[in-house]
DNA sequence: CAGCAATTGCGTAACAAATACGCAATCAAG
DNA sequence: CTTGATTGCGTATTTGTTACGCAATTGCTG
């Protein structure tokens, strides 16, 4: 959806192809250089952001649906995906501003009547991401993109604000019983690699010596039996991700939390 | 929505009330007499059940619907309902057979392009009363109800029996974080009652020496200078739920989950 | 009224998990 | 070979969880 004519047969005949109504809304944490990061768009004429977002196709299951939408604006494939929450408490297509105002923003002739004007809920799903490995792809609709700090975000359209707020949440609560990190480092890592990381995502200190005890105790991590040279430094071990282990633990954390 | 007329007449043009493609559906756990249970709907001409559910009216917030809904089941008020998941990875409205013919057996004459025949994702939302106390209303399109006992469900409509599942679990997975007692016991208590209600959720022993340490170290209930004659045996003392300690205990868990 | 059965209240020991923190080993630079 | 910065590893302390013993209360019974 990127010339003027495809964006107006989305506009006018979009409810054709997708469900109206309902909405998928990307909190895409990204992660470099040691800092936590969100992935925002402007939309265009309104010098206003927003999360990345699209509709269902109307056979299109919703999590594949959800991965779609995902890949169309980073360009990645298999990634950490969750949904997290459906949000509707807004009546409001947008706030502070009426539906057609809003429209007409885009310098395209919208519709009183149309579909994208109409309320629509929005299901919230966010993904962790190695953002120097994002080629960011904007559309239509939107003109320019930034990786935002998460405690510097502007006012969002929407319920934007809100979204972020409980994937963060989720995130932080579920950090240490989904594989987090898999995408955000490299295949083989480090000690202070995943500390930091995992200090930058929740935002405070960890024990630097508790802190292995923990991930190795939970069978998040394995310890492999290479050495990395960091330079001026004693080389620190080199650990994986211990699939394996995680996938049984997953099971047996599911039975034992009945 | 009691007579045909007005069956009729959300058939036909329901679409303009409320939005199509979402609904809400509830997992409405009754507990009485030692046992949990879930509200079940036997769905007119099917001969199958499914979970209590409906739209959202047009204007009306995600929030407020859900009660709603709730509301007009049971004809109870100020549960405690929370949303748990969004359901919508199967592309049809019914599972193995054609909608047309789903949507027949009730009798009316639906038309082939009903909005009430598309495909509807599913926004699940569970909720805990106390089942004695609830007096089910049934609808047009539902001819009578039970409370089913959670280990012998039956299979069901659409995506239920997932959403049942997923809704157990969440439940299991808050119960020491969430004040569920609330709606399913009295004002006051007893250690015993509050014991057997937690064993019954969760389906599996809890120690009667441990678990009272644990609720009053999580600040969850608070003993009162009373007791209860229950006859033959030891007055027992009475507890209650101590929502002061439980609401400052969420905030600061939020807090301390960073 | 003493003994009994059933139940509640309370405590303590054993074990496991989380936290605090000391210190030696390593590496490159000067 | 000393220094500074960093990693690896260990050990004590505290906190939380689990297992389980036993006395106190209540009404019934012989």
């Amino acid at each position: 959806m990127n010339t003027e004519e495809e964006a107006l047969n989305f506009v006018k005949y979009g409810h054709k192809q997708y469900l109206p109504h309902v909405a998928i809304d990307c909190v895409i944490f990204g992660y470099y250089d040691q800092q936590l990061k969100i992935l925002l768009l402007r939309v265009k004429g309104h010098n206003s952001w927003a999360l990345p977002g699209g509709f269902i196709q109307r056979r299109e299951p919703l999590t594949q649906a959800a991965y779609r939408i995902l890949q169309e604006r980073t360009n990645l494939k298999d990634l950490f995906l969750q949904q997290f929450h459906t949000f509707g408490d807004s009546p409001f297509r947008v706030k502070e501003t009426s539906a057609k105002e809003f429209a007409d923003k885009f310098g395209l002739e919208v519709e009183e009547n149309s579909w994208l004007l109409e309320r629509t809920l929005s299901i919230g799903y966010f993904a962790l991401v190695d953002y120097s490995k994002v080629t960011v792809t904007t559309d239509f609709f939107t003109d320019a993109y930034q990786w935002c700090d998460v405690s510097e975000l502007p006012d969002l359209l929407f319920e934007h604000n809100d979204v972020v707020e409980k994937a963060l949440l989720t995130l932080r609560l579920q950090i240490y019983h989904q594989p987090i990190g898999y995408n955000l480092l490299p295949e083989k890592f480090t000690l202070p690699e995943i500390h930091v990381l995992y200090e930058t995502i929740l935002g405070k200190e960890l024990d630097r010596r508790n802190f292995p005890k923990k991930l190795l105790a939970l069978g998040l991590i394995k310890k492999l039996n290479e050495q990395r040279p960091i330079g001026a430094h004693r080389s620190p071990f080199l650990y994986q991700f211990d699939k394996e282990n995680y996938d049984k633990a997953l099971q047996e954390g599911i039975v034992h939390a009945y």
